[in-house]
DNA sequence: GGCGTATTGTGAAGTAACTTCACTATGTAG
DNA sequence: CTACATAGTGAAGTTACTTCACAATACGCC
């Protein structure tokens, strides 16, 4: 089927897989959402949490360095999520001006839940596939994501994933 | 190096694999954002605009049923976007009370561009890949679309796709 | 010890994207 | 011609963000 030299159906193809990175990157935004909406909770939230579940206690600060947002708006999210219980706010041992976000006990069990799903999910999409092709799968994606990152924008298409 | 059954590492690859999943899906939102906010836009508007290029006019309601929102955030998009100059308002034909809503002539330009910044995007990202390894990865793609779909809640893992 | 300066968290106010509910103008079936 | 469904929009509310201003604290330096 592919008799030239080789830019004949090369874009098309790289166009192809690029919409259906979008097609896919939206299904997976939208079922996590739907996922964590069932637990009365929202994505920017659920980043927080996610952040101290993986690196621990921090200042307010810091977690508004990760998450890259403006340190006010991780207040907001932390007044939600205390209120919740899932969170707290205590005092940082060395500087009186900051506060130290933990993990309630609660929010320890809701982010090891988070996680338990996480992996069922990869099992459910992945679980099955021939190592091999697993491995040359996330060797593409680790490719894209490098590239990607060395990127300036320039245009990209919206959300839909509809060729 | 697999001499077992197969259940001791898969899971860790499935793993490690949606986690570049989600990795790469903020990467590539993130991008995207910057250029069209670089040029004036949201993500919400411009999936409007995407959507009427690819399907032509259309009704707001249709637009609202395509992308999965109310019609009355419809509305609010198309103020702005009609405001900017990218998108028409016009009667229908049959129907006195609904609204055909078209690309003007910028509004065109607008999406002709975008979808030029997508394939030149498409290009960098894979363009120089060998063809059986892009195949491979559209089509793995596939699958966990497909798979992705079939799934209802249970939940995921939020934003920031680092393990 | 005292000062100037940088930093931490938060109040105030504003924007974008959504939603639900109520209401008007039309279409349409009987 | 009446009853009911449908298209778009005003009003009001939520969440996630932002910027700006400010009080409390930390800290380097003379």
């Amino acid at each position: 089927m592919k008799l030239l030299h080789n830019t004949p159906d090369e874009p098309a193809t790289a166009r192809a897989s690029l919409d259906r990175l979008f097609e896919l990157a939206e299904v997976l935004g939208s079922l996590m959402q739907r996922g964590l909406a069932e637990r009365g909770l929202t994505t920017a939230r659920a980043g927080v949490l996610w952040e101290l579940f993986h690196h621990g206690p921090m200042t307010q600060r810091a977690l508004a360095a990760r998450r890259g947002v403006t340190p006010r708006n991780v207040t907001g999210l932390l007044d939600a999520l205390e209120e919740e219980g899932l969170v707290t706010r205590g005092a940082h041992p060395t500087d009186r001006r900051a506060t130290l976000v933990s993990l309630s006990a609660k929010g320890r069990t809701f982010t090891s839940d988070l996680r338990g799903g996480r992996d069922e999910l990869a099992a459910v999409l992945f679980g099955d596939l021939p190592p091999g092709q697993m491995a040359a799968f996330t060797d593409t994606l680790t490719v894209a994501i490098d590239r990607l990152k060395g990127v300036e924008p320039g245009g990209e298409a919206p959300g839909t994933g509809e060729s």
